[in-house]
DNA sequence: TCAAAGCAAGTGTGATCACAGATCAAAAAA
DNA sequence: TTTTTTGATCTGTGATCACACTTGCTTTGA
């Protein structure tokens, strides 16, 4: 940290001054954990080792114990007995458990935006959506990390909008406790479910233009569903 | 940490063998702070030092940082631009976040119970309530933190039987924010409103015995809807 | 008298070390 | 061969130090 900072007065780089982002390594870390888990990079039931994390980030060991125990207190990493942390095994109960909480809070989220969106809110939804579609025209290879990271975006773009700055943290924990099971299911249904999710999210744009908060939360739990119960028969076949 | 562990194997003391709590010093940190937070202890807009409180609970500064970082991921605790860490102050908006939030989540809870709940569990309920009303009794003086402890107890034996071990530390974390809040509107309203704190509660044991969970929910959403509401009152008059 | 520069105490962050408990494999005893 | 013991290694926890940034007050200059 060598370099010599502007004077704040002085700096004239944009026409909105934007408070100088002083990220932190434990911040860093804690992202790229995040992206991982959110990702299903990370094998369910993985124990993380606070030295192999620090060895593979360059880092020291402190910022990685402060991020692995805020995402153990996120729910989106588990603290065994032993001390040692894991990532959470997905079993059947825990699948419909978290699809359960999901349709609610995400239901209520959505309905909550329905009531409150306006025409510029929507347009910056359909943008992400029009995106996608891009994404999907061009890409022979199965270019899965955008569409995932696409999905995330359209979603949270949404819950946004519901005006809840409690809710907003709880939907984050619940999408990080998600992001394990969810790849697995994706990555299986991708080659046929594509048409079904595009039609849930226009499904979902629309009743947001109308403010039908009934048929955004309908749309949206079937959205979410499907992934699931997608998982769900696969596990029950195994 | 000089003393000797006894052999595992060798351990004869209860019918049951539970793994003895080796409970680390974070976790009395966290406990503690946990413990000041939902009681209402600590002003609403306090800044917190780890320093001072490491001072204060005599350790290092090494478990309150983590403890610190535990409820700043939880939400019971706000991260300011500075890097410092504060109580996060009372507004009327999180105000009704709050209780609106707390009234879908915690109300699917009590809903997801009265279906699953037996007569063992409703049994441990009234236990409960019981040694409330004794203690409401004898009390001339206002033991207050007892009352407040009860409640605690009340609420999470009902939810503990809701079965969703994704929605539990969700819950947590919504009376952990509601804390600071509750406790100014619990004690304006303790003198006036206490028998219908105990009608609300007789209702709601009662819906679960009887498997009701339509009304069970109604009753305990105005059980928690009163602290809000009064403390929403006064804010609005100042 | 007032504003700006400068100094000192305070604070969070990261690195490093010491240590106890856990883990696992090799060696010793049955 | 099977079981127990022992030893080395790994891992999380806590303490301490160094450092950069902030904050608040004093001092200096106009």
């Amino acid at each position: 940290m060598e370099f010599v900072a502007a004077p704040r007065e002085s700096v004239e780089e944009g026409p909105v001054f934007v408070p100088v982002e002083r990220e932190t390594v434990q911040d860093r870390v804690y992202g790229e954990l995040r992206r991982a888990l959110v990702s299903g990079l990370i094998e369910p039931g993985t124990v993380l080792t606070i030295r192999a994390l620090a060895d593979q980030l360059q880092t020291s060991t402190m910022p990685v114990r402060e991020a692995i125990g805020r995402l153990v207190s996120e729910n989106a990493l588990e603290a065994l007995p032993n001390r040692s942390v894991r990532v959470p095994p997905v079993t059947l109960a825990r699948l419909d458990d978290l699809l359960r909480a999901r349709a609610m809070i995400e239901g209520e989220a959505i309905a909550l935006a329905a009531e409150r969106i306006e025409a510029r809110g929507t347009a910056a939804i359909r943008a992400i959506l029009s995106e996608w579609d891009s994404v999907r025209d061009q890409a022979e290879r199965e270019d899965f990390d955008r569409e995932m990271t696409l999905n995330h975006r359209f979603h949270f773009e949404i819950y946004r909008h519901c005006g809840s700055a409690v809710l907003m943290p709880v939907i984050e924990s619940l999408w990080l406790q998600s992001g394990p099971c969810i790849r697995a299911a994706a990555l299986a249904f991708s080659a046929t479910g594509e048409a079904d999710t595009t039609h849930y999210h226009r499904t979902i744009v629309e009743a947001l233009e109308a403010g039908d908060a009934g048929r955004a939360r309908a749309a949206l739990i079937a959205d979410i569903s499907r992934p699931f119960t997608t998982l769900r028969q696969r596990l029950t076949a195994a």
